[in-house]
RNA sequence: CUGGGUAUAGCGCAGCUUGGUAGCGCGCUUGAAUGGGGUUCAAGAGGUCGCAGGUUCAAAUCCUGUUACCCAGACCA
């Protein structure tokens, strides 16, 4: 394509070096990804949105099912007197917990509330299930909406309503409990990577950053094109918080009474943000090709000559099985046209097929993450795109993980790392003495938040950064959504 | 919650300073040609100017109030 096209083209999309909020938005609604609606901080999640999420179900639902994991479905509306069971729960939900208080004219005799996230009901439900050892675990998860009425919203990022999975699980150790919480964890780095080509960093929240509940939270926390971190999924090792309050206990073998042991584990549309931010680029969204909801876009091309249109739908049958397909037969639309706006949708592989050739029995295929363009023979067509797609996976998630690796620093000198944080955004790592006096400073001071303690605690120095104490962790810090 | 900005056709905008018939581009509809990287021509449809008051013979335009959204912070997935 010529410079000019290229830029007549791109003016739709605001360039992400220029101002990568302005991009963002301008992806999300010229992609047809979401509008916005009446309601503040609220989206609707258009089709092709919905299929991303859909798609991230499936690939997450799966992995559910393995683990044992069973569906259900609490309600959305929970009475106020649950919230205040747990303390430090209720202190942190309760300044963006949206309250019904009314059902038609008359004022309800105990307020609602609108679940922010339904440990409360849950644990209340569990507390009936649970009698006995041979009751546990408890392993089930949710897919629903939750509200939290925030006071800045973007789509997908943060928005009042939004769609996300839920597990809760109860447990009669400790030990499992624990174990159910890293598996999880496991499992969402499966989907990030594996599923979304999205790496991913694993660890420990600090005391600041974990669930308001919680007695540990781990996290996975993926780098975004602009240098700031997106919290992609957590994993909460409840303790007996939740089990104490709502008085989940069971009779163990020994004839004991005890409290069980929950987790809590979620992953929210936020996901399909990071999509967004970690692959895509100033022609618009790069789709990772296992969840994208179309895969291969058909365009044919000189459609009106005989045998083209024919020979579309014939590959479209022989196609369809395996993958997810459209054949775009659109009559007022230039061929030029749907090239640039599929590849603006980020559909991973474009199908051209055309009078050369069918003559010479091939096709022309693209492929979006490199914008390559070449011909391959019609036989054995569905392996092919098969190999394709699997190459464009891996390709798309080394250049993440090289963009990652790319916006990440190692120092323990304060100075330097505040320069880093304007001059050089993303991850830095470095040590901390565990204070949350030095976590604080650092936020007042730059901003920045420790995303986490990664599980690879191999020193890159002995000193807190920030204090000069000594220093007990490995962290990665950085700015976050 | 703080600071800034915006609201006029489906989308993007002009018009407002200085009140007087509602405009442009894209998109949309119809027809024809075109078709391997955003095609071309012709003819059309479409708006109580965010909402509520006020001033005026007359308000998109001036005044008051209000709501929503966007951006940047603080707070959170």
């Amino acid at each position: 394509m010529s410079k000019k096209k290229q830029q007549e083209f791109v003016k739709e999309i605001t360039p992400m070096e220029e101002d990568f909020s302005q991009w963002y938005t301008d992806v999300i609604l010229k992609t047809d990804l979401v509008d916005y609606a009446p309601v503040k901080g609220c989206m609707v999640i258009k089709p092709y949105g919905y299929g991303i999420w859909e798609g991230i179900q499936r690939v997450m639902d799966r992995r559910f099912k393995e683990t044992g994991h069973k569906n259900a479905y609490f309600p959305l509306l929970i009475p106020e007197s649950y919230l205040k069971k747990e303390a430090d729960h209720f202190e942190g939900f309760a300044p963006e917990v949206l309250w019904v208080t009314h059902g038609g004219n008359e004022k309800l005799a105990e307020r609602l509330f609108i679940r922010p996230t339904s440990e409360t009901i849950i644990c209340s439900m569990y507390s009936k299930w649970v009698q006995s050892y041979r009751d546990l675990p408890v392993l089930i998860n949710q897919w629903c909406n939750v509200v939290r009425w925030e006071k800045t919203t973007r789509p997908f990022l943060r928005t009042a309503e939004f769609l996300w999975q839920e597990g809760h699980t109860v447990h009669a150790t400790p030990e499992e409990a624990q174990e159910e919480t890293m598996q999880m964890l496991e499992v969402y780095r499966q989907v990030a990577e594996d599923e979304l080509a999205m790496p991913v960093l694993l660890g420990q929240k600090s005391d600041k950053e974990k669930f308001a509940g919680a007695d540990r939270t781990y996290t996975m926390e993926a780098m975004m094109h602009d240098g700031k971190a997106l919290q992609a999924g957590t994993s909460h090792n409840l303790g007996q918080h939740f089990s104490k309050m709502f008085d989940i206990k069971y009779l163990d073998k020994d004839g004991e009474l005890k409290f069980g042991w929950s987790t809590s584990w979620g992953t929210s549309t936020r996901l399909i943000g990071g999509i967004i931010m970690t692959h895509g680029d100033n022609r618009g969204l790069v789709m990772p090709p296992r969840v994208a909801p179309t895969q291969v876009v058909i365009v044919p091309i000189a459609s009106h000559k005989e045998g083209v249109l024919d020979k579309a739908y014939e590959i479209k049958k022989q196609l369809q099985n395996d993958f997810r397909l459209e054949l775009d037969n659109r009559e007022n639309y230039s061929p030029g046209w749907k090239f640039n706006e599929w590849e603006m949708k980020g559909v991973p592989v474009r199908l051209e097929i055309g009078p050369k050739d069918i003559e010479q029995n091939q096709v022309t295929l693209f492929r979006r993450d490199k914008l390559e363009k070449f011909t391959a023979s019609m036989d054995n067509l569905n392996e092919t795109i098969a190999n394709l797609l699997d190459d464009i996976h891996m390709t798309m998630f080394n250049n993440a993980l090289k963009n990652r690796e790319e916006k990440t620093s190692i120092t323990t000198d304060y100075e330097e790392f505040k320069t880093l944080m304007v001059e050089k955004p993303g991850f830095v790592k470095t040590m901390w003495c565990g204070s949350r006096a030095c976590e604080d400073k650092m936020k007042e001071d730059t901003n920045a938040t420790i995303r986490c303690m990664p599980f690879d605690q191999t020193p890159v120095g002995d000193k807190c950064m920030m204090c000069g104490g000594e220093a007990k962790h490995v962290v990665y810090v950085a700015k976050a959504y």
